[in-house]
RNA sequence: CGGAGUGUAGCGCAGCCUGGUAGCGCGUCUGCUUUGGGAGCAGAAUGUCGGGGGUUCGAAUCCCUCCACUCCGACCA
């Protein structure tokens, strides 16, 4: 490509509202524009790079047996309402009209409409199993896009849906899957693990994501330090410590005026945090209709709440609501601030950590008082136990190998086996060996493919702008001439190699504007992260010679002119 | 939805408090010079000051209202 066909649109200022470094340098080299909020255009550049990852991700996927289709970004709300989530998910699903009145809405994922397909084509087992993706605009309403394409209301999205007859099957087709995703990532030169996760509102159960590990990330994820485990926190467990066999003290009374979070109380009474708790009062599960029970949540003082957690409880209401402050109050008889589990008489559930505590710190629930050496016994009833806090940092591993360590991820893949949530609602079924009709078993896989973009850039910049892996760099080869007008040797050796490197199937990008500035065109390419250039010049042609250097290389280094096609693709290799 | 903030040239910003008819830097265009790391000089174009309403002789500036965008929180794959 030759510069002068092309739009380079790097600036040298970073917008004002680009918070990660990934979208101020998509901004600054050109990739993407905003249109509205969680809206972008794609530059040229910026496509060059979102295609070559939808490549790398198509070929894998096909390598891997799945076949893709391509589903409608506007979907009929009959099948929604079919798979109750029309009613279920909320305003982040942006729901239309037509000229009818007919309601649609935008797809924010496809399980209902490739269930409705495969219902329809697929009718025996011996079609099974089946797996089928696609590479598609999704629109999700966001509450609050943010990051560029990292957290957009429109995004592109790899996804896939398998089909099985049994459980194995879909097994089998998970793990090729999950390994297909690695072949995907290690393809693309991400840093990136394989997490366990929280299935969230697709539902079902067993499940992974893929993290591009970076600072800006949104998720924390959990490593052990001895083995492979890695889990989102959401889902990391924590598990139950070593009981203490401190002896029991008499409980006591103190009074602890003004004194309500956490952090003040162990101040004012000179209590370490770990050895106090915090009583929190959520909402408990009811028919609909009815005001809810209240249900206390008991953690140790310096941890916190992990609210995934929490709503799994059965007591619990799904998803969790913090109790209105004036009820505790009117029911408690005390401020949220002075809570405690002594003489409590509604639905208790005890963290693993707190359960194990002895002479703790607590709330006396009566305003401005607390008890210290307080002891689980008749009137302070532990009731349930139950996992319910945030692995910290330093925490023993589930695996039972090592201690956790906690990092920064951009979730850029999940996969999920569905099991049967979609097919039961909308009645997918096939005939099974015995002529009975069977209920197919489903699995998804998403891959963020806009999203991938952004992360490669979180992991891979430095302070002059993008530094692309090779693999999906806009561009492999920046070619830059010195003062190609004044010089017609430079002009004719840049246009010879422009040809030569294109017919060797390279991309370059040819900086061919004649009176462009040597700096200008360093600095924009470096800018646009393109991973080799190479720079000629008459000094160097007197020589015999063309200046080679890598993006992250610190100096370059003079290749002979013969050699530097051959040189350049044993570097690209 | 709650809290905070911003909207002035293509981009980044000043001006607003204390009303007097809009400016700086970058970019863009023309010419000359320059050319091994974001050039210099001279000239030029570009604004319904987010929209609407009000106060005033006069509003970018004060008041009301609507909209858009950003950040924090809640929420979420």
């Amino acid at each position: 490509m030759r510069a002068s066909n092309f739009l380079i649109a790097t600036k040298k200022e970073t917008p004002a509202d680009a918070e990660v470094i990934s979208h101020q340098l998509m901004l600054r080299a050109g990739l993407i524009r905003k249109m509205a909020s969680g809206l972008y255009n794609w530059l040229p550049l910026g496509l060059r790079v979102l295609r070559k990852v939808e490549n790398i991700v198509r070929e894998e996927m096909d390598k891997s047996g799945a076949l893709e289709v391509l589903m409608p970004v506007v979907q009929p709300a009959e099948l929604w309402q079919e798979s109750r989530r029309w009613e279920q998910y909320g305003p982040e699903l942006l729901r239309i009209h037509d000229r009818h009145q007919r309601e649609f809405c935008l797809g924010p994922t496809h399980e209902e409409v490739i269930t409705d397909l495969i219902r329809n084509e697929i009718s025996s087992y011996k079609q099974l199993p089946a797996n089928f993706y696609q590479i598609q605009t999704k629109f999700r309403d966001e509450v609050r896009p943010r990051f560029g394409v990292m957290r957009s209301r429109e995004f592109i999205m790899k996804d896939a849906y398998s089909f099985h007859l049994t459980q194995d099957s879909l097994q089998q087709t998970y793990d090729v899957m999950h390994q297909t995703y690695c072949n995907i990532f290690d393809r693309i030169g991400l840093g990136y693990r394989p997490v366990l996760a929280d299935t969230g509102s697709i539902g079902g159960s067993g499940s992974h994501e893929f993290h591009v590990l970076a600072e800006s990330g949104e998720d924390d994820i959990a490593f052990s330090s001895d083995s492979d485990y890695a889990a989102n926190v959401e889902l990391a467990e924590a598990v139950a410590p070593q009981n203490d066999d401190t002896a029991e003290q008499p409980i006591e009374e103190v009074a602890t005026p003004g004194q309500k979070t956490i952090d003040e109380v162990s101040a004012y009474l000179k209590v370490p945090a770990e050895n106090s708790v915090k009583t929190l009062i959520v909402n408990g599960i009811c028919e609909e209709g009815e005001i809810p029970p209240l249900v206390a949540l008991v953690l140790r003082g310096d941890h916190s709440l992990n609210e995934i957690k929490a709503a799994k409880i059965a007591e619990v209401a799904d998803p969790l609501t913090f109790a209105d402050e004036a009820r505790i109050k009117q029911e408690i008889g005390a401020e949220v601030g002075s809570l405690g589990p002594v003489g409590l008489n509604i639905t208790t559930i005890v963290d693993r950590s707190a359960a194990a505590l002895k002479n703790f710190t607590c709330g006396a629930n009566k305003t401005d008082f607390h008890f210290i050496n307080a002891n689980w016994n008749e009137t302070t009833k532990p009731g349930k136990v139950a996992d319910l806090r945030n692995v910290v940092i330093g925490d023993p591993s589930p695996c039972g190998k090592g201690t956790l360590d906690i990092k920064r991820g951009i979730e850029v893949g999940h996969i999920f086996q569905l099991g049967t949530k979609y097919s039961e609602a909308m009645k997918a079924t096939v005939l099974n060996e015995n002529g009975k009709e069977q209920t197919m078993i489903m699995g998804c896989y998403g891959i963020g493919v806009t999203r991938v973009v952004a992360a490669a850039i979180e992991q891979n910049h430095d302070e002059n702008g993008i530094i692309w892996p090779n693999s999906i760099a806009p561009f492999q080869v920046a070619l830059i001439p010195i003062n190609m007008h004044k010089s017609d040797a430079v002009k004719e050796k840049c246009e010879t190699l422009y040809t030569e490197l294109s017919a060797q199937g390279i991309d370059v990008i040819y900086m061919d504007e004649a009176k462009a500035r040597l700096g200008v065109m360093l600095a924009d390419t470096e800018l646009m992260g393109i991973p080799f250039r190479i720079v000629v010049g008459d000094r160097g042609l007197e020589k015999g010679a063309v200046e080679f250097k890598g993006r992250r290389d610190s100096d370059s280094q003079d290749v002979a002119i013969d050699e530097i096609v051959s040189f350049l693709k044993a570097k690209l290799a």
